[in-house]
DNA sequence: TTGTACGCGTTATCAT
DNA sequence: ATGATAACGCGTACAA
């Protein structure tokens, strides 16, 4: 058996009418009578008439969905920034369409252009760490295509954007290290072209200076995948303590980074962790590390909210918008254990 | 300005030559002139024209894309299976859509409705710890649309199903922790109705039955929400504990109640977990926790592989399929620190 | 080899 | 108050 829905061609025939009187009683149609009104509507309801949307969608010239493009799901940041996300979506008659990059250029572009061949009316991008190419993404946004930029935006691109202020994020992190005591603070991070890992750097810098703590270069390692491969991350740590300056504290980017990081040093050092750590992370389950992960956490479920919001403003607009703002929401510090200063 | 991608149409105006000329170039007919067809090519590379998805749905019936309904996609488990269907389905040329019931009945049931409404060729579900009333999707799967269910399935709906093999986890999950010599073995899962609930409860029974040890029903807790609501975890542990015989050991079920727990027991004790502790997760963090939990890990990759097979196949199948089968796929048993018998 | 006409499901417009 | 027709973009059976 196949799946065959019933169309408004089946009732008008049904019922004797043509398809425009079907229509319109369906649409409430204010020009018709009640009684065929009234006769449409409940043999609509009797066989569970749906109107098609595919159709609909041919003839309006737009989908009422939204295509999302993030480097990875499983990533609390990212999960809670999708939940954001669908909870205007759905409010607001959308339908949200969701892929992953995987932290891989290609997909990333494949992904994209698969979403704008007319199956969505706008875009929610935040690009994957390996991407340094916009091109694609550009020819698209020029061609008018509606797209909003979150956490991972992409500077030149004249949109709407939504980014935590991942500067004031390292910054404090920086500085509550500073506090504790720690004196040489590395900073294992995500792939340099990224603008949260420059924004992040920046912070790191200005909390180091603002100490009288000169810069180090050899103290900044990146991660070009974010940490997908585990291997970048293992070389990272290790070449910090190739140093002849052995850091004593870490900050790490990204909840992958920033588990991998963990995972790394825990095994690295029996009996627990020997130096400071404080990581970018919106996971749950950070309390639950030993010891207890102090953490950067950054408002994803409202970010995926704000980005929507603009991007729903831009599909609906009825003239070109050329102004755009980019909005810059807090992050917050949590200390925990793993950042206090302990005896060595 | 406007996101009008160039038509058919566009091409055939532009080049003086009939829609249905420049359709059969595209589509690299035989039957048409090298010239022409060249001509065609070349211009459409040259203004990068994509065919409109819509158009072809409208026109075949059908979207090339599946549906996919989970609990919650911030949850290893699942973010880990929707990769596995993503590998098949990209494959496949099939693009996919994700949903997330939230645990909600009625979220899923919207869901459901809005992916059915034939803007997808078949749907995968795990459906949500709420849901006992399955008629919205026998209704569907009545009327022709293919369905697979992974993980959380329904038993009554009659088509492919691809589960873990819960009752072996459980029963291995409480066989070691009676060999480990916990006496008292409590049970803290998921909604009684769901099947794997079920077939946990019913592995963990069997288990204690080949080792003498009596069935205490008191020792067992639901979670109607799987773990969504914390106080639900909450109070069940508190009923745990209010028995005459208090448990010793506890075994989670799934990913949400199984950190939740943790977290809960934690919490409640200064000084470290004070009882046996496993449960069932995918989590790539619990190796983190202190103690390290011991976890049964399901397959879910594979499972997301499994099951968009078999969709693929009920999608392109040109006679109906009227012989289902269940895949069971293995689980395995991973022993940490939280499950170890220690010093009361 | 190329063009014309139709249909997929729906609604807007113009008739009746 | 209701019906007929065109249009959205595409592919194809049929006509030329």
């Amino acid at each position: 058996m196949k799946f065959e829905p019933v169309t408004i061609k089946d009732i008008a025939a049904k019922l004797n009418l043509s398809t425009s009187t079907v229509s319109r009683a369906l649409r409430g149609s204010w020009e018709i009578s009640n009684k065929t009104k009234k006769l449409v509507l409940e043999y609509a309801e009797k066989i569970n008439y749906r109107p098609n949307p595919i159709a609909l969608s041919l003839k309006e010239r737009r989908s009422h969905s939204i295509g999302i493009v993030v480097p990875e799901i499983a990533n609390h940041f990212f999960s809670q920034a999708i939940n954001g996300i669908e909870s205007i979506a759905y409010n607001r008659g959308y339908h949200v369409s969701i892929s992953q990059s995987h932290e891989s250029t290609e997909r990333e572009m494949v992904n994209i252009q698969h979403m704008a061949s007319r199956s969505i009316d706008g875009l929610l991008v935040s690009i994957s760490a390996e991407t340094e190419n916009l091109k694609h993404l550009q020819d698209l946004h020029e061609k008018g295509l509606p797209i909003v930029f979150f956490d991972r935006i992409a500077p030149e691109i004249n949109t709407y954007k939504v980014v935590a202020d991942n500067y004031k994020g390292a910054y404090d992190a920086t500085v509550h290290l500073i506090n504790e005591g720690y004196k040489n603070i590395a900073h294992i991070t995500s792939s340099p072209h990224l603008f949260i890992t420059q924004k992040r750097l920046e912070g790191y810098k200005k909390a180091l200076e603002d100490h009288q703590i000169p810069y180090d270069p050899k103290l900044v390692e990146y991660c070009n995948y974010g940490g997908m491969v585990v291997d970048e991350v293992e070389l990272a740590i290790k070449n910090l303590f190739k140093n002849k300056k052995k850091p004593d504290a870490i900050i790490g980017g990204g909840d992958r980074i920033t588990s991998v990081i963990f995972l790394l040093l825990k095994n690295q050092k029996k009996g627990g962790l020997k130096i400071g750590y404080i990581g970018f992370s919106n996971s749950d389950l950070t309390d639950m590390f030993s010891p207890s992960l102090s953490v950067v956490r950054q408002p994803a479920f409202e970010m995926g909210v704000a980005a929507t919001e603009l991007l729903i403003k831009l599909i609906e607009s009825k003239r070109p918008i050329t102004e755009f703002e980019t909005i810059v929401l807090d992050t917050q510090l949590i200390e925990k254990e793993s950042s206090k200063k302990r005896i060595e």
